[in-house]
DNA sequence: TATAAAATAGTAGTAATACTATCATTTTAT
DNA sequence: ATAAAATGATAGTATTACTACTATTTTATA
C-alpha cells in the first residue's frame, strides 16, 4: 500500500486548491520547469498558460497573482523538508547525530531518489528554492502576509532547528538566530558556490557536501563553545 | 578643507554618469527613498520621474532599467562600506580588534551621524539594502553580470573581511564562506528581527546590537575552535 | 431523465509597465 | 557665429497584470 502525502495548505495562499484539479496540479509542476529556466522576474501568467495550455483567466482563478504562487510553492517546500525533518529525526535520542540529519537535509543529502513519489520533481523544486525563496518574504507585504500565516511552515522549520539547539545546549542564547542562519545559508552558500564563487571555499570541489560540512562547522562551534 | 568621496563606479552599471548631473544625483537620492517607501518591486521610472519632475525618457538615459539602478545603489553602498572598513581598521594590529570593527560596521554601529557628507541619505540606503540588496544577484543574469564586474564592491568587502578571518586564525578553512555568512546575516536577521522576529533571539530589545553579538559569537565560535 | 444551479473555462478587454524612436531645445566647442 | 554634441520632451509600442463578461460543462435535485 502506498501513501500520499499531501500536505495542508494554507487557504489564504490559494483561491482555489491547485491539488484538487489537474490543471490545478499542472499548473504547479509546469510553473516550478518554467521558474527553474526563466527566472522568476521573466515568469509569467501568460508564459504559464500557453505551457499548459490553457488560458491567462485560468490560472488566475487558481492564484491571485505569480506572487502568491510562489509563496505557495515556497511553502510547499518547506513543509516538505520539516517533515522530512520529522520524519528522518523521529526516535534518534542522540543530538548531535540530529544536528547531523538536519544539515544533510538542508544541503539535500538524500540517501534514495524521491522524484517519483511527489507532485513536483523535487531536484527542480531545489534548485528554484535557492534562488528565489528569500524573494517571498523581501517584500513590502511581509507584515499582513506574515499575520496570514503565509511563512508558517519555513517559521516552523526552523523553530525545530532551533529546539535541537536547545536541547543539544539548553545554555546557548542564540539557538533561533543560528538555526534561521544555517537555512539561510544552506540556499546562499550553493548559490554562491555555483554563480559567485569567490564568496565560498568550495570553488574547486563544487559540492554541496562542502556547504554541509561547514554548516556543521558554524553549529557545533558555536553549540560547544565555553 | 573638506574632502568630498567620490566612488569610482563601474561604467557598464550606468548609460550615463549619475554623479556627474544634478539630475543624475536627484535620480539617485529620490531613487533610494522612493524604494524605501514603495520596495523595489512597485518602484517604478514613471513614479521617479515624476518625483523628480522629468520623464521617464530621462531617467532612461542614465540608466538601462531599475534593476541597473539598483544594482549601481548597492555597488555604491559596498564601496561605501568597504572603505569604511579600510578606514576604520587602518593602523590596528589587533586582528580581534578588527573583527570586532568589522560586526560594528556590518550593523551600523557608527561613532558620529555621516548623514551630511554623502550623496545618499545613509539611514535610507541602509534600510533599503537590507531588504532589497540581494535581488540584485538573485537572478538569471548573474553570471553575466558577474563576468562584467558588477557584484565587485561587494566581493572585495567579502574578500577583505576574510583576509581578516585569515590573519587571526590561518588554519581556519572556511575564511570566505564565513565572511560571506556574517555579511548577509547582518541584513537578514536584521530584517528578520523587524519583520519575522520568531527567527531570531532578539524579538524583546530589537536592537542590531544584539545582531552584532551574534556575529562576534558565530565568528570567534568559529576561529577558535579547535 | 429533465432542468436549475453551480462550477469552470474562454474571450476580450483595460490600465500600467518597460521600454524606444523621433523631434526639439539647450549647451559647448571652435 | 555656427556646427556638433548633449539633453530633454513627445509620442509612441509590446508586454504584463489583471478584470468583466460570456459560454460551456458538471453536478445536484425533482
Amino acid at each position: 500500500m502506498e501513501w500520499q502525502l499531501h500536505p495542508k495548505m494554507n487557504k489564504k495562499l490559494y483561491l482555489k486548491d491547485p491539488e484538487g484539479s489537474e490543471i490545478g496540479k499542472k499548473i504547479l509542476t509546469h510553473s516550478v520547469s518554467l521558474i527553474k529556466s526563466l527566472g522568476f522576474e521573466l515568469f509569467t501568467f501568460r508564459k504559464l498558460a500557453e505551457d499548459i495550455g490553457k488560458t491567462e483567466a485560468t490560472v488566475y482563478r487558481y492564484f491571485e497573482n505569480k506572487h502568491r504562487l510562489l509563496n505557495y510553492i515556497v511553502a510547499w517546500y518547506w513543509h516538505w523538508l520539516d517533515y522530512q525533518l520529522m520524519f528522518n529525526t523521529n526516535n534518534i535520542l542522540d543530538n548531535r547525530l540530529k544536528i547531523n540529519i538536519i544539515t544533510n537535509i538542508l544541503t539535500w543529502q538524500f540517501e534514495e531518489k524521491h522524484a517519483a513519489d511527489y507532485l513536483f520533481n523535487m531536484d527542480d523544486l531545489h534548485i528554484i528554492i535557492m534562488a528565489e525563496s528569500s524573494k517571498v518574504y523581501l517584500t513590502k507585504n511581509v507584515f499582513a502576509d506574515n499575520e496570514d500565516q503565509l511563512f508558517k511552515p519555513y517559521k516552523n522549520f526552523c523553530a525545530n532547528i532551533a529546539n535541537v539547539f536547545i536541547a543539544y545546549n539548553p545554555d546557548y542564547i542564540y539557538s533561533r538566530s543560528l538555526a534561521s542562519t544555517i537555512v539561510e545559508m544552506a540556499n546562499f552558500q550553493d548559490f554562491f558556490m555555483t554563480n559567485l564563487p569567490s564568496l565560498t571555499d568550495f570553488s574547486e570541489t563544487k559540492s554541496l557536501k562542502n556547504v554541509r560540512d561547514f554548516l556543521n562547522s558554524l553549529i557545533f562551534s558555536s553549540l560547544d563553545a565555553k
